[in-house]
DNA sequence: TCTGGGGTCCTAGGACCC
DNA sequence: TCTGGGGTCCTAGGACCC
């Protein structure tokens, strides 16, 4: 028996938590470049503004309807995501994290699920409180079933949150109501390939054959089948150890001078191998790349897979193999929209295959990275780092993040200021 | 004019082995 | 003219997720 437990809105309900007078206000939160819409408010939803849709296609809607807008905030996102979690796992010695607004919580300890239901309302109510985010709650015996289960949690106010799957009455009842397309794994290639063989619901794709579902969607197909009809197989990968790690961005505007495509570029690396050390991994492999806009018809591109002989985590080492992809591909007067940078073919940094041939030194350079982590660590991100880099990325007006809400939980100059008269 | 970012898993096909 | 069988590993690309 699992608990999932996912929030409602989630980022939407991250920005309230410090704007409680925006509770019935219609809100959205933005992508990079308050680019297109990524979390909205139930009041939005109802006024059918979709999931993804690019903000200045709604500019009217939100002149006519006062739609409140923020630029994304991730770090606070993610504090209060790191809280709710924490109070999960005091209930469960295996938590699941699937995103950073959902886990799956492996309650097969308790005795039912009315005890299991009981704990689940207790726990929504210590969220509450504790973080002020609202969650709700599907309790089934698969992970997809307590997909569905926590959607009627959400849909229907009667649940009060906390919907359960444990029948098979429930079972077909709240199948024979769910679009095949709403199922969790089945996205739009499959829902038009079901849909040509007279498929519509949850439940009609449940009671398939097995062989129908592995023909018709291969494995993965095939598991979610299994879970529909009740078996657990489907895990869930621990967030805690990535298989890649990648830092990408959009620029408000096209780049066209190479040291700032440099600079930004080695921002990126710089993040991402930082978070590699911090996952204890070195990495083999690493995609640099940059292209110009997606919505233009001429596209041009860098792009270049760099292989390391002797994986690593080193920025120095990482920037230099970088700045070599940029400077042999670059084409001037070419208006770079988005650039990245991806490590992949990661493995623990204990146990690093060395290279016979080998020319740098490791271990000078290991205790430089150190030290300078340590700097860093200490006395705020980027008090040091390695050239080319950008002071501010918004002082080079590369991206626009008019609408972004104070670091409240995580920078002290932040932090909200109550006056008691 | 403006159109995000970060992940996972599976599969097919090629290179290579004996 | 005829041209094996059974494997592994790696990679690119597709599909899907939030």
């Amino acid at each position: 028996m699992y608990a999932l437990v996912d929030c409602n809105n989630f980022f939407v309900s991250c920005e309230r938590v410090f704007r409680p007078d925006l509770r019935d206000k219609p809100v959205v939160v933005l992508s990079g470049n308050d680019g297109c819409v990524v979390a909205r408010s139930n009041e939005v939803k109802r006024l059918g503004i979709r999931m993804g849709v690019p903000f200045y296609q709604i500019r009217n809607e939100v002149e006519k309807y006062g739609i409140v807008h923020f630029s994304s905030n991730f770090p606070l996102y993610g504090d209060l995501s790191s809280r709710i979690m924490r109070i999960l796992s005091r209930y469960t010695d295996d938590l699941q994290q699937y995103s950073i607004d959902e886990a799956f919580m492996d309650l097969s300890y308790m005795s039912g699920t009315a005890e299991a239901k009981a704990l689940c309302e207790r726990i929504r109510a210590e969220i509450a409180r504790g973080v002020g985010v609202p969650v709700s709650v599907g309790i089934a015996p698969s992970k997809t079933l307590c997909k569905v289960a926590s959607h009627y949690a959400k849909k229907y106010a009667g649940y009060r949150g906390v919907c359960v799957i444990d029948s098979e009455e429930r079972r077909t009842k709240a199948l024979a109501q769910y679009a095949i397309g709403e199922v969790w794994g089945i996205g739009r290639q499959s829902v038009a390939r079901l849909q040509a063989a007279g498929i519509q619901t949850a439940l009609d794709f449940a009671d398939k054959s097995a062989d129908f579902a592995k023909n018709m969607l291969r494995l993965p197909g095939l598991n979610t089948w299994r879970e529909l009809n009740g078996e657990d197989c489907i895990s869930v990968r621990e967030l805690t150890e990535k298989q890649s790690i990648a830092c990408t961005r959009t620029f408000a505007r096209g780049v066209k001078d190479r040291d700032l495509l440099e600079q930004a570029l080695c921002r990126f690396c710089a993040n991402v191998a930082e978070k590699l050390r911090r996952q204890h991994s070195v990495c083999r492999q690493m995609i640099v790349f940059a292209h110009t806009s997606r919505f233009q018809e001429q596209r041009f591109v860098i792009q270049d897979t760099v292989t390391f002989h002797t994986p690593t985590a080193n920025t120095q080492e990482m920037t230099g193999a970088l700045l070599q992809v940029v400077r042999a591909q670059w084409r001037t007067d070419t208006p770079y929209k988005r650039a990245g940078v991806i490590l992949m073919s990661l493995s623990p940094d204990a146990g690093v295959q060395q290279d016979l041939f080998d020319t740098r030194d490791r271990q000078r350079d290991n205790r430089l990275q150190q030290t300078i982590d340590l700097i860093n660590a200490r006395h705020g991100r980027r008090t040091i780092g390695f050239m080319p880099d950008i002071p501010t990325a918004q002082a080079a007006g590369l991206y626009d993040i008019g609408a972004k809400s104070p670091a409240y939980t995580t920078d002290i100059r932040d932090i909200i200021t109550l006056k008691c008269h």
